[in-house]
DNA sequence: TTTTACTTCGTTTTT
DNA sequence: CGAAGTAAAA
């Protein structure tokens, strides 16, 4: 019983616990996946329990890999036929075998947020709604609120009739259901909603998941919602050998369905339920644990529980206030090069923490002004880009014939003269006959087209279908290859987009890549499969180890990793807490403070908590008091973080972070409306709007004291962020010449080396405001125009 | 039909 | 400040 050894009496207790419901509460950082896996081998080599019998529930699959990679040291066999998954791909394999019976057909899409909400506008069309009143995005939460909560669209109209804008989202919730069903589609809701949907109406299908899976565990169990719920309780309600761990502590996100009473009434749905709870801390210094414990104390409605650990008491907490969110950029960078050089650290033992992903762009310029490695995890998704998009669209159009939204994207990419007449014209059809959009096209003398246009829609169809066939002969890879080559896509976008085609073009060749990847991961694959890769894919997921990068990203995209040097950035009231939380009173405030617990508690050694008097929200400049989760923190906890008045001009570069001061009396220093209010700029809920220059430009430092004078203002050109493209990894490290916009060094005559297009001479510079547009005459590639901070050009 | 210029508006967080 | 959507022009 070695393996079970190095766990304390509680870790143990879980462990051999293998029978009935079985509820740990597991507080961060108290090795609960280590007592998943360790439960998971007992219950192979001690129970006797055949691997396939397990099934594991996580909420990533970077979760779900991780798990299985640990059970696999920990055993070295069989961990392969454990069923370790998301809710949402446990889901979708459930329904690819199944969902025949409730009426779609097996090789259905799923749709994204982007296709929700398309359709969604489709559907307000229909209704003649008007989406100003009421907006799609409202629309769209309202039903996934109801699908969260296993709510049809039948249910969710009874009792609308005398509300009209509920009656008008009740309609809409039927007609988008409708317009699904049609393109054989379903959103990320539905895949939960459908499967419970599918054991309820064919318990015999349940009945086989309760022979295979009798031993049922599920992570970060404070994170489910009904669907969820009621999908865990059916799938155990065989065995009851329900296992489920969580930390409603850690319970961050009520905003898409989470219901927290799910962990809080475990013992009430279970009556026979053991809990156990773990509170030994094996992450974290007792000092960053101190001022967990002391923030989180502050919610009501919460299991009882106090983090400790033997790692010693570790070092203070550090805290320090910017004037702008650009110091606290430069600070953050510059602190990250200090501790690779002064403490050893590696670039990947450091992580920077933000509530909002706007953020990230100061500090993505900031390191990359440094050279500081940086990977930036989550904001806009790879596969939500457009030219992505459109391919993806290609694939899904191939592989599911009924997806109408699909067909649509593309019919006219690239541009074939088939513009919205046209699509409105074969729609029409479609709809009459009850046919999809794609099958339409063989009906055109219906649809009353005739010469150019029609010859184009036909040669579009015979595309499609010769796509199709190869597809079904050759498989994905030679499909991608195949689609760019006839689209002519790399090309067009060149033509079109000047500036950004460099990119794009990286993304696709990026995208080509990935799907070569799939097709050699998997014995056979499948362009279905690939797709729903595809679509259950989360950004996090693709953070690995051994990238010596820092790791830049939301709190909530940090829920279950750990990094040695920890910057939690932007602690100010009004962002973090969010201003939308703080209206909503105290459960939104409480569900702000657990997510500043989870912040907390990602450092393992150094915690450096920071905050910015102004900020830029919005096009509006924010001047916002020290978030309120700060002054919970005992000042005891903090070293002694330094204040200084500013004086205007006065140089500060040196001292900048000297000094002494209690913090908790100090706020943001300056917040008498009076003084300013005429500046109209945010001063205690006063807005000023982005065309009303503000005097203090936050690039600048400004003397928060005294009247800025009319002169100090700056005009809108000059205002201007300097910004610097991401550049690649490899960029990073090749030195120094590479042209940044808005400073070129670059001039006629020059010679040049660009990533792709190899070596040229420089033919001209042209001065614009965002940038230097440069023409440049490639020894091999021709002659090319673009913007310098994007071409990255290097003078050789 | 497509491109360009102007206007509006603000998801905090994501499978 | 930007993205995204809309109206007007080419």
């Amino acid at each position: 019983m070695a393996i079970y050894d190095k766990l304390n009496d509680k870790q143990q207790e879980a462990v051999f616990c293998t029978k009935g419901p079985l509820l740990i509460l597991a507080g961060a950082g108290s090795g609960k996946t280590s007592v998943l896996t360790h439960r998971a081998a007992y219950l192979l080599d001690e129970v006797g329990v055949k691997p396939y019998n397990i099934l594991a529930i996580t909420f990533t699959n970077k979760a779900a890999q991780e798990m299985r990679e640990r059970i696999d040291k920990l055993i070295g066999f069989g961990s392969d036929q454990i069923f370790v998954s998301t809710f949402h791909s446990m889901c979708v394999r459930i329904l690819r075998r199944h969902v025949d019976l409730v009426g779609y057909s097996n090789n259905f899409t799923i749709y994204d947020n982007d296709d929700q909400k398309s359709i969604m506008k489709e559907v307000c069309k229909k209704l003649e709604i008007d989406t100003k009143k009421i907006k799609e995005r409202s629309i769209l939460n309202q039903i996934s609120s109801a699908k969260n909560e296993l709510v049809g669209p039948e249910k969710f109209a009874m009792g609308t009739a005398g509300d009209y804008i509920l009656s008008k989202v009740a309609a809409c919730y039927a007609e988008y259901q409708a317009t699904l069903h049609k393109n054989n589609a379903f959103d990320f809701d539905d895949l939960i909603m459908k499967t419970v949907e599918l054991f309820t109406e064919h318990p015999e299908v349940l009945e086989n998941y309760h022979e295979r899976w009798q031993y049922i565990m599920v992570d970060e169990y404070q994170d489910t919602n009904t669907a969820q719920f009621e999908l865990v309780r059916l799938l155990a309600s065989g065995s009851r050998n329900i296992c489920v761990v969580g930390d409603d502590d850690q319970s961050i996100y009520k905003f898409r369905g989470a219901n927290i009473r799910n962990i809080l009434d475990f013992e009430k749905h279970y009556p026979d339920a053991k809990v156990v709870k773990l509170e030994q801390n094996y992450r974290s210094v007792q000092t960053i644990l101190d001022a967990a414990n002391a923030v989180i104390r502050n919610n009501s409605s919460r299991k009882d529980k106090s983090l400790w650990s033997k790692n010693g008491e570790g070092d203070k907490i550090h805290f320090r206030q910017f004037d702008t969110a650009m110091e606290e950029a430069e600070y953050v960078a510059s602190d990250v090069l200090r501790s690779v050089r002064k403490d050893g650290f590696k670039f990947s033992d450091s992580a920077v923490l933000y509530r909002t992903n706007s953020q990230s762009r100061m500090l993505e310029e900031r390191f990359v002004r440094e050279n500081i490695p940086y990977r930036i995890v989550g904001g806009i998704n790879f596969y939500s880009r457009r030219e992505i998009k459109d391919l993806i669209a290609y694939l899904k159009t191939v592989d599911n014939g009924a997806d109408d939204l699909s067909t649509r994207r593309i019919i006219n990419i690239p541009k074939r003269g088939l513009g919205a007449t046209s699509v409105t014209k074969v729609q029409m059809v479609a709809d009459e006959m009850g046919i999809s959009f794609f099958d339409a096209l063989s009906h055109l003398d219906r649809a009353g087209i005739k010469g150019s246009t029609a010859d184009k829609l036909r040669s579009f169809e015979s595309m499609i279908l010769r796509l199709r066939a190869i597809n079904q002969a050759e498989g994905p890879v030679k499909l991608i290859k195949e689609i760019l080559d006839v689209t002519d896509y790399i090309n067009q976008m060149e033509v079109e987009s000047e500036e950004e085609a460099d990119e794009r073009i990286g993304n696709i060749e990026e995208l080509v890549s990935k799907i070569t990847a799939y097709c050699e991961e998997h014995a056979e694959p499948t362009l279905t499969g690939l797709l729903e890769e595809i679509a259950l894919i989360a950004d996090i997921d693709s953070v690995t180890e051994g990238e010596d990068r820092v790791l830049l990203m939301t709190i909530h995209s940090a829920k279950g990793l750990e990094f040695t040097n920890v910057y939690l950035t932007g602690m100010e009231d009004g962002l973090f807490p969010s201003f939308m939380s703080v209206t909503e009173g105290d459960e939104g405030i409480e569900e702000e403070r657990r997510l500043a617990y989870v912040a907390i508690t990602r450092a393992k050694r150094n915690l450096t908590i920071s905050s910015a008097r102004a900020r830029m929200i919005n096009g509006e400049t924010q001047y916002n008091a020290v978030s309120r989760f700060v002054n919970e923190i005992p000042n005891s906890l903090f070293d002694t973080p330094p204040v200084r008045k500013k004086q205007y001009g006065e140089d500060y570069s040196e001292d900048r972070y000297e000094g002494t001061r209690s913090f908790r009396s100090f706020d943001s220093g300056f917040s008498r409306k009076s003084d300013y209010s005429d500046e109209g700029d945010t001063y205690g809920g006063f807005k000023r709007t982005a065309d009303e220059p503000s005097a203090y430009d936050i690039s600048k430092p400004y003397n928060p004291y005294s009247r800025p004078k009319a002169s100090a203002r700056k005009t809108p050109e000059e205002d201007k962020p300097f910004i610097v493209k991401a550049a690649s990894l490899d960029n990073l490290k090749k030195g120094s010449d590479i042209a940044a916009g808005g400073s070129s060094k670059l001039k006629a005559g020059d010679r040049v080396r660009h990533v792709k297009f190899g070596d040229g001479t420089v033919i001209s510079v042209v001065k614009e405001t965002r940038d230097d547009k440069v023409t440049v005459q490639f020894d091999t590639a021709g002659q090319k125009i673009m913007y310098a901070s994007f071409a990255r050009l290097q003078i050789i």
